[in-house]
DNA sequence: CTGAAAGCGCTTACAG
DNA sequence: CTGAAAGCGCTTACAG
C-alpha cells in the first residue's frame, strides 16, 4: 500500500465518517467523539497514513517552517548554532529549510525567493556575510526575522547577540593582568559588527589598564585559519612583535598558533593568545587554547525561542544579549623577557 | 503592499488576464503570446509577487524539496557534505529541509515522519548512527533514498561512499613502508560499516607487509576527541606500546595528539598519528597532520546529483565510490628506537 | 493563444 | 457530535 496516495478521505470511507470528522480526529479536536475518534486513529496508524503537511499549510496559510541563512554551515560555530535552532524548532512541529549564501550576492537573492515562495513562517540570520541588500530583501517579505550574532543587531529586527564587548574586555584584560603590554588585536575583516565590537572591547581593556594603542599591533584575516597564519606572520615581523594576541576567533588562533611554533616559538613561553568561541577543538589545540566561549547551541535556542514568541503574536523588540566566558587553558601565561633572545634561536 | 497576501488572480486582475493566463506566463509556457508574457513578468515584478510553493507543490504533487538527515551538523564532516549537497540542490530550484536525529530513535521517528508530512521529493541520510528501524522506515516512505558513507550501502538504496578499504590500507602501508611493526588501529565503536571496512583496510595491509595481527593494538572511541584521548591513553598503557596508530577520524587523531604530548611524548618522533578525513583543521595540528582526504563536498554533490537522477526516473542502482587521497603531512615518521627511553623520562 | 473548470488534500465556519 | 460546502493558491487538461 503506497503511502503517499493515502487521503483523508480514503481515511475517512474506511472509517465510514466524513473526511471532516478525520480531519478533526487527527487534530485532537474535542468536538469528536472518544470513540469515534480512537476508530479513526486505529485505522490511520493501521495504514500508516500521514497527513499532508502542504495541504495543511494551504488551508491554514502557516506552513511550521522556518528558514536559515548561514554563510556556510562548515564552520563550527554556525553548525552548532543551526543545531540549537533546530532543536527547538523540532520540539515544537517546526522543519528547517537551511540556505547557504556562500556570502555571495547571487545565492542571497536566491535564498530570499525561495523562502518567500515556501512561505516560511520565520527567518533566522546566522552570522552571515551579508550584502547591502540583503537584510532589506529580507524585511519585505514580512514575516518575522531574528539576526544572531549579524549586523544592526538592534536597529534592524530582533537579535540574539553574544556580549562582544565585555567578553573581549576580559579576554584583554586578563592578558594584561598577566603583564603583557604589548597585545595585537588579531581581527576579521568580515566580521562586521562583531569584530567592531570584538575590537571596541580590546580597546577599552587598553584603556583601562594605562596602555597605549599600538596601530600596528593589529591585524586582519577571514575568520579562517591560514588567514590567521598570515596575520600572524606580519605580527611577527614586526621590530617589536607582540607578546600576546587576541585573535576574533578560535580558527585564526589555530592559525596563530601554528605560525608562532613554525617560527620556532612556544606558546604561552614567548607569545601568548587567546581566541574566541571555544569550539570543539580549542581544547584540544596544542596546548590548549584559552579562548572565549560563546553559548553556540544555547544560542540557538534563544533565537528559536524568539522566534516562537514572534510567531504567537509578541509585539516587543527582541534584543538578547549573552554573556561569553573566559575559559582559561594553557596558551596565556606572564610574558617572558627573554623572548627576543628566544626568538635569535 | 502585503507581499503575502498576493495571489496570481490579483496579478490576473491587474494584467486583464486569467489567472490560467498568469501561470503559463510564469512558467515560461510557449502557450502564452509574448507581449502577453512580457506585460504579465512585468506586473509581477512591480508588485514582488512570489508564487506559493505551498499551491503548486499541492497542484504538481511535487515539492522540489529533498530531506538531509544527520546524527549531528556539529561535524566538520557532515557540515562539509551537506554543504555540497546543497549546493547543487539549490542550484536545481530544490530547497533542503536539514534534521538532526542525535542518534536518538525518539528524535528519528520524528524526522521521518515529518519528512513524510512534508511530502520530501527525496531524501539524502549522511554519515547517521542509525537505529534498526530507521533505514527500514525511511525506505517505507516510497521517495529515492541516497545513503552517505551510511551502513547497507549496496544491499539497501543508493549510496555515495568513501573507498575506506582502499584507503585505510593504503594509509596503513604508509606507516609499515616507514617501518613500523607495531601500528595501532583506533576506532569508532559507532562507525559500523565504515569502522568495519577501515580496520578491514588496516588488516591487509598488515597481513600484506607480513605484520601480525595484535588485538591489544585495537582500541575504539566514539568519533569525538575526548575519546581519542581516552583511547590513546589506553595504548600508551600497554607494556608494549604501538609506534604508530592509524585513527579513524581527524578528531580522535586531535584526542590522540593531545594525550601523546601530555605524557610527554613527541609526534612523529616518538609516534606517528595517521588521522581520517582531512578536516579543514587538519593542517593545523601540531605538527600537520597526515590523513585521508575524503572529498566531503563534492561527496555531497555526487549525492544530490544522484538524487537528481532517480528524481527523474532512472532506474538503475547507484553505489558510487570515491576515493580517498592520503595527506602526508608531518605527523608520520620512522619510528625511533629509542622512544621506550624518552617514555620514562 | 486564452479562459473556465476541475482538482490537488487539507481546514473550518456553518448548519443540523 | 457530525457532515456538506467553501476555500486555501496554484496547475493543467479541455474547449474554443
Amino acid at each position: 500500500m503506497n503511502v503517499c496516495t493515502n487521503t483523508i478521505k480514503d481515511i475517512a470511507r474506511l472509517a465510514e465518517v466524513s473526511h471532516s470528522t478525520v480531519s478533526r480526529a487527527l487534530r485532537n479536536s474535542p468536538l469528536v467523539k472518544a470513540e469515534t475518534a480512537e476508530r479513526i486513529r486505529r485505522i490511520v496508524e493501521e495504514f500508516g497514513y500521514r497527513p499532508s503537511a502542504i495541504a495543511r499549510s494551504l488551508a491554514t496559510r502557516r506552513t511550521k517552517t522556518i528558514g536559515v541563512v548561514v554563510t556556510t554551515i562548515a564552520d563550527l560555530f554556525v553548525a552548532g548554532v543551526v543545531t540549537g535552532i533546530e532543536d527547538v524548532a523540532s520540539d515544537h512541529g517546526y522543519s528547517v529549510f537551511l540556505a547557504n549564501s556562500n556570502a555571495d550576492p547571487d545565492r542571497e537573492v536566491r535564498v530570499v525567493a525561495s523562502f518567500e515562495e515556501r512561505r516560511v513562517d520565520g527567518v533566522v540570520v546566522t552570522a552571515s556575510r551579508v550584502g547591502a541588500l540583503y537584510l532589506p530583501m529580507l524585511s519585505r517579505m514580512r514575516v518575522p526575522i531574528v539576526l544572531l550574532n549579524n549586523q544592526h543587531p538592534s536597529e534592524f529586527a530582533h537579535s540574539v547577540m553574544i556580549e562582544n564587548t565585555a567578553a573581549s574586555r576580559e579576554a584583554t584584560r586578563h592578558l594584561v593582568e598577566l603583564g603583557h603590554r604589548r597585545v595585537a588585536y588579531l581581527g576579521d575583516r568580515y566580521g562586521q559588527h562583531c569584530d567592531t565590537e570584538r575590537f571596541g572591547g580590546y580597546r577599552q581593556a587598553l584603556d583601562v589598564a594605562g596602555l597605549p594603542f599600538l596601530p600596528q599591533l593589529v591585524v586582519h584575516g577571514d575568520g579562517r585559519p591560514a588567514s590567521g597564519r598570515q596575520a600572524m606572520a606580519r605580527l611577527l615581523e614586526l621590530a617589536e612583535p607582540p607578546t600576546a594576541v587576541f585573535c576574533y576567533d578560535d580558527m585564526m588562533a589555530l592559525g596563530a598558533l601554528r605560525q608562532i611554533h613554525a617560527c620556532g616559538l612556544r606558546v604561552p613561553d614567548d607569545i601568548s593568545v587567546v581566541g574566541f568561541d571555544d569550539l570543539p577543538i580549542a581544547e584540544y589545540t596544542e596546548p590548549p587554547l584559552t579562548t572565549v566561549r560563546q553559548p553556540m547551541r544555547q544560542m540557538g535556542h534563544l533565537a528559536m525561542q524568539t522566534l516562537l514568541l514572534l510567531l504567537e503574536g509578541s509585539e516587543s523588540k527582541h534584543n538578547i544579549k549573552v554573556p561569553g566566558e573566559l575559559i582559561i587553558r594553557e596558551t596565556t601565561a606572564p610574558p617572558n623577557d627573554r623572548r627576543q633572545i628566544l626568538k635569535s634561536a
